[in-house]
This record gives structure tokens, sequence and C-alpha cells, in this order.
DNA sequence: AAATATTGTGCAATCGATTACCCTTTGTTG
DNA sequence: CAACAAAGGGTAATCGATTGCACAATATTT
């Protein structure tokens, strides 16, 4: 409770305020409020003194004041796993953009992937009284009752990318699905015939959906499905190399894997050039995401791009909307489309 | 002026308040207000009824009241060129970390290494009454006036990486002179004799500390200085292009580059790789930075190794110890260690 | 010219937490 | 036991912007 740090020696600043303005026009603190907000009660010509007055003194708005007031902060409050994958922080990117330019500031937290992280970010996010929250959920969480401080009080929350059917909210994802057909049929039209498919945990949607559109593109295709070619991973570079290890150091070994994330296709790659096994003559590789360093690693990396920039933009606007109340329909789901990117690793 | 966006159509939510806890168990405001702050004059007793009422009734600070009453609102700011670099992810992870554990929230800005996006940036943290300001200036920033709007203001400011000897004030930076320096002497050692320097806007601190790192590594040595063999670059993968063109494609070629970033060092690999030349027999190559690409790229790029994490979190020590005045001196300089990271692009 | 509308402003309450100052108790000291 | 101190807690002002309501000044209508 008490985490409140007061600062005894701050400095009174010469912050001016809308009565320092009124003060020297001699009108009003409420006219002055009103001719900043363009109220239509107020004559152009008091907003132009107001406004150049503003200016002359270098009036700054105190958001903390109209905050209390309005009790909306025009802030939004982002949780996600991690800062650093580049999926994620172009995400940032896209709400980023999208909110400045609608008036509102974003606040940034990092779950790490633990779910415990997370339930501190959403008491943050809250304290912070934030006006909505955008959320892509920790890799390990599978309570998510910590999400009904927002629920519970009809802070506006939308999902992306890694989702939660549990709570009935709107949610922005890429077509995973599909992803995971394209991916698996591509390496069907190279001439694979054993493809194996390291997956994701299997309580998030995502790798549910990557590995349901891998099982389809077999299906359609008539391969027959070998429980012992699809594992699922945490999808970290160790587990990777892990899984890498597992498929590979069998006799019996598949000719293709498609790996649910990046990460993993390269562990998949560095374990095999290690073994001596070229790519893609004896093991061709897809991988998920299309990370920045998925162009340069040798061979470069087929993968399934997916872009954080839009799904972070979309998962904005469709808040904000719910946030100015403009939609009745709160529980929308959005799927952008993704896209094959062909390189080395499955160019046979 | 007329930013801010007022929802009409919020819903009152029962947000309860210390009031809401004082009515309930008979007491003032005030006491419930000390109460929760652990203030000495109210007792033990008073204080865990007042605890649990606030737990029971689900209570949430406000921290907006308590802002503006305080004139603090435990937030700093963070300015970056873009979060998408690993090195800045990192440094908002450390900042983060830190932040948070001392009860701080962070406001996150990207400038997109635009200098009038980071004046809209220090607008924005500025109207977000934020206690302080870590930033990291945009690389074509030439002009600092908008970081007045802090420094007149006493708002405390620390820079990190990219910093401005224009303003007095703290800064946390890499040891860029000793990184250019083992990075020339690496490549010395390695028995190169032309040894080419990409280099970046040379209005920043730490594009000349590299520069002229490498440069007393190559008089230390005897090195003859050939002008035509330092570039200045942008350091974006389009201008590295440019400038492995105009130093490659020359019939006097060097036989080694350092670049001031992974970047560009990347861009020369690529480049090299096209046009033939053998890495790292024909061209020995150093970047800047070790991004993660760095590790995987075919050969690896030897590099110089940074840390994000470590830079933003000095950083943050250093701005919380000015907010907190625990320190007097205000414009310290923080240098932290650089360390050579041998790859196979240098490795003859 | 009287009645009514319209326009432009001011007053004062309000958001929720903090805090200077005051007032009770209860305990201590000579 | 008087005198005083300390402990515990209440009152009300405050931070700065917003806004319902009242009201004066001007414009329009009948």
């Amino acid at each position: 409770m008490d985490y409140k740090l007061h600062n005894r020696n701050m400095k009174k600043e010469s912050h001016t305020t809308i009565h320092d303005i009124a003060r020297a026009l001699n009108i009003s603190g409420s006219t002055v409020s009103r001719a900043l907000n363009d109220n239509s009660r107020i004559s152009e010509k008091t907003k132009k003194a107001v406004r150049d007055m503003a200016r002359q003194l270098g009036y700054q708005p105190n958001a903390l004041a109209s905050n209390l007031r309005t009790s909306c902060t025009n802030t939004i409050g982002v949780i996600i796993p991690r800062i650093s994958r580049y999926f994620f922080s172009s995400a940032i990117t896209g709400i980023e953009e999208l909110a400045r330019t609608r008036g509102y500031n974003v606040i940034i937290c990092q779950s790490n992937d633990q779910e415990a992280r997370e339930a501190d970010c959403v008491q943050t996010l809250f304290a912070s009284r934030v006006d909505g929250v955008i959320s892509s959920i920790a890799i390990n969480t599978e309570n998510f009752e910590h999400y009904k401080t927002f629920t519970d009080r009809n802070i506006p929350l939308v999902f992306f990318d890694r989702v939660c059917d549990e709570l009935e909210t709107s949610q922005v994802v890429v077509d995973d699905f599909k992803g995971g057909f394209i991916a698996a049929e591509h390496l069907i039209s190279k001439g694979c015939k054993r493809i194996a498919h390291i997956g994701g945990p299997q309580h998030l949607n995502i790798y549910i959906n990557r590995l349901q559109g891998y099982l389809k593109a077999l299906r359609k295709h008539n391969f027959e499905i070998e429980e012992e070619l699809i594992i699922e991973s945490l999808l970290t570079r160790e587990d990777g190399e892990a899984c890498a290890k597992k498929l590979l150091d069998s006799p019996n070994r598949p000719d293709a894997i498609f790996a649910a994330n990046d990460i993993s296709a390269l562990s998949i790659i560095l374990y095999a050039k290690e073994i001596g096994l070229r790519i893609p003559e004896d093991l061709a590789v897809v991988g998920f995401s299309n990370e920045p360093f998925s162009e340069y690693v040798s061979p470069s990396l087929t993968t399934i791009e997916q872009s954080g920039f839009d799904v972070g933009t979309k998962a904005t606007e469709l808040l904000l909307d719910i946030i100015t109340n403009k939609t009745g329909n709160h529980q929308e789901t959005i799927v952008l489309p993704v896209k094959l990117i062909e390189r080395e690793s499955s160019n046979r």
C-alpha cells in the first residue's frame, strides 16, 4: 500500500496555470479553461486573447489536474512479454504511433513472459488509471484472474497475438492457421516427405492454430500424421536445441521441420550444421515471424511474415473505438493476413 | 492546445476512495491517508484496521489525486530513437526494471531518429509531468533547444549513449573510444594493412569517439592514415551498402573495415559476398554493438559488445538519485566497459 | 417598447489524496 | 495533584482544471 514516494526536496517551479492566464487578462479561470478547450460559448476574440497569453506565458496544461477531474487519463497501457522481440517492438511502434496522433499516451509494461509479473503489470496499469489496456499474454500464463481487475470495472481490454479466450474481449491476431497451412504446404511442394513440427505451448491459441494449419496441410495431401514428429516446446533458443537433437539424432529423422517461431528454426539450422546436415538438401526448415535475423542467417530462413506494426495499429484502433464508445461490439476478432517469405532454407 | 479528449460515455465505476474506508471505519479521511502511508502518528491498531478495510473494499489509491497534490508523478520519461533496435530495447528493459522496483512508472517515447519528433516527445513528457527524463538523442538532432523545457524548470535529465554536451547534465555512455581502439587494434593484430572506417554522424560523441579510438590504434602502430578510407555514414542498411560500394569497388580497396555499427557491418558483408570477396580472407570486418543477428550472420560478425541493459540501469540509478536529491553532483559522466567479441568475420 | 433568445462570463463545487494546524486524550514529572 | 508533554486523530485548505448553474449584456422578435 505504501508505495508512494514523496520528494520533499522538489522545488516549486513556476508552472503557469490557467489562473495565471486569467489574472493577466483579468477574466476568470473558467473562461480560460473554456477558451483553451475551444468551447463554443466563448467568443473568438476572447479565445484569441487567451491563446496568445497562454503562449506568451508558456502555459502547459497540467494533465494531472485535468485527469483527476475528468477521470480519464488519455493514457493506454500495454502489457507485452518482452520488448526485445522484434514482433513486439514493432507492435509497440504501431500502438504508439496511432495512440499519439489521437492524443493518448502509452505506458508499456513487460511481463518477461512470467505470469506473476504480468499480474504486477496489471496492478501498475490499474493504479495509473489507464483508460484502456492492450495485452499479449505471457507464455506461461494459465490463470487469467488478474485481468478481472480491468474487466470487472469495465476498463476496455484488447488482446493481440497471444490472446485469451476465457475473457470476452476484442482481439487482434494474425492468421496463424493459414500460416501453419502454407508453411507445411510449401514444404510439401518442395518434395519433403516427413515434415516435423516444433509447436509452442498448446494453451495458447496461436500455437494451436499453427499446429492445426500444419495438420490440415498434411491431411489435404494425404500425409500420414506421425505423433513423434510433433513436439511441444517453449520456443527458446535452448529448448529449440533440445528439440533439434530429439528430432535429428534419430536414425529415422524427418526431412523437413516447420518451427512455430524463428528462434527455434534458428536453433535447428545451427544444430543441423553442427552435425553436418545440409540445408535445405537434407533438411528443409521453415520458421514463423520473419524476425530481422532470419534474412541474414546462413542459410537464410524461409518463414511466415506477420506484421507486428499492423497488429499493434489494429489493436489500438479497436481499443480507442471502445474507449470512445464508437462501436457497440466489444468482442470483435480481427485476423490479419500472413505471407510466406521464401528463402534458402527451403529452396530445393 | 485543444488536445484533451473527453470521454463523456465513461461509466462512473465504483472506485473506492479513502473516504469510503473512512466511512466504513467511522474515522476521518486524513487518518486513513496517514495510516496507508504508514505515518508514525497513527497507532498500529488503527493502521491495521485501515489496511484490512482497504483490502476488503478493494481499495486502489488514485495516483492522479495524489500526484496532483504532491506534484510528483512517480513517473520517469524515456526518449529513444527506436525501440526496435536491440541495444535500445535492452536499455529500456534495464530502465523499467530498476524504476519499477523503486516505485516509478516509465513512459516511453520514440523519436524515430527525427529531431522534430524528438521535440514532440519532449512536449508529451513534459505535459505528463514526469519527474525526470532519460534520453538518447536522435541521429540528426543538431539543435537542443527543446530540451530546455526540462532544464529550465529543473526537471532532472540524464542522457545515455547518444549524449549531448551542450546541456550540462549527467550521462551514461560506454567506452566508445576504447571500443574503436580495440576494434582497430584487433584488425591490426590479424595482419590487416589497410583498415577503413565507416563512421557515424560526427556531431554525435559516440561516433567521434569510435573514430578517435580507431585513429589512435592506427597511430600507435604507425599506420598511415588515409582520408579516403574514412567515411561518414548514417549507418542505415541502405547507406551501409552505398559505403560498401564506395570502399570495395575501388581497385585499391582496403583489406579490413571497422564499421561504427553492426548494421553497416552487415551491409558490407552482404555486398562483399555479392561481389565475390571472401571474408575474412580478402576482407576482415568488425562491427559495433553486438546486435543479436551478428552471431548468426554468415560469416558471424566480430563486434564490440555494449550492454544496453547496464546502460539503462545506470542511467536510471543516476536519474533517481537526482530526483530524490541524494547526490549533489548532477553532471556526472559514467563510462561503462565494452568488450571485443571475436567471431568469423575477422578470424584469419 | 416589452418580452424573449442568444451569447459570453463568472461563481463555486468537484475530482481524491495530502498536510499544516488544531484539539482531545492519556501519560509523565516534580 | 497541578502542569505539561506526547500520542492519536480531526478540520479544512490545497493541488489545477472542469463544468452545472446563474446571470448580465446584447440581439431578436412581436
